[in-house]
DNA sequence: TTGACAGGCAAGTCTCTGCTTGCCTATAAA
DNA sequence: TTTATAGGCAAGCAGAGACTTGCCTGTCAA
């Protein structure tokens, strides 16, 4: 592995995670976490999906912004380009 | 995981053999085994690229042809359209 | 027919990683 | 100041998957 994007991308939780961003951009753990339980029907705790957000930021799909208690998230498709790059659909 | 394109996608081994197919289509197993450990340093067993060469097939970006005892294989990266559909890159 | 070559199958090992658990920090409201 | 809320850290467990090992099948040439 090692691939911080495709390391991302292999994880169904995480690629359901940019689903929800791409839908509401800019959102907080806890939002997240209980957009993804009612929508999805995704159990996940906090903790795991706090978890998949560092890994999708090490990827750099998803960026974090600080506001007082609140971290907000924001998705960010720029390195999937890499990956029509890497291997032309025509 | 369990989605067949990003778990094929979700090894290096397996992309380096994408990379491979791209630059040259249509090789048995045995060729890109000596391929792979040439220009690419890759000690990796017959066994296990036939085994990755299955996930790839199995993701629909691989296919393959029979010719005697020869099993030429093909690269078909149609399937990563769906990923830039999924998440548009503006 | 025999041997070499291309590939397949299946069980076992081992590492990675997703998730839990428990506790901690920081900000804001009562 | 106390309490609730938003989030972080770290150790441990369990399952998935990459790789090996050993043996088997099928094709072709000598």
């Amino acid at each position: 592995m090692s691939d911080p994007l495709f390391k991302a991308l292999a994880d169904p939780t995480r690629r359901v995670i940019l689903d929800e961003l791409t839908e509401k951009d800019g959102q907080t753990l806890f939002e997240i976490c209980t957009r993804l339980a009612m929508k999805h029907g995704l159990g996940s705790s906090r903790q795991a999906i706090s978890q998949h957000l560092a890994v999708l930021e090490e990827a750099g799909l998803v960026t974090t912004r600080r506001e007082g208690r609140y971290k907000f998230h924001h998705i960010d498709t720029a390195p999937l380009r890499s990956i029509a790059e890497r291997w032309p659909t025509e």
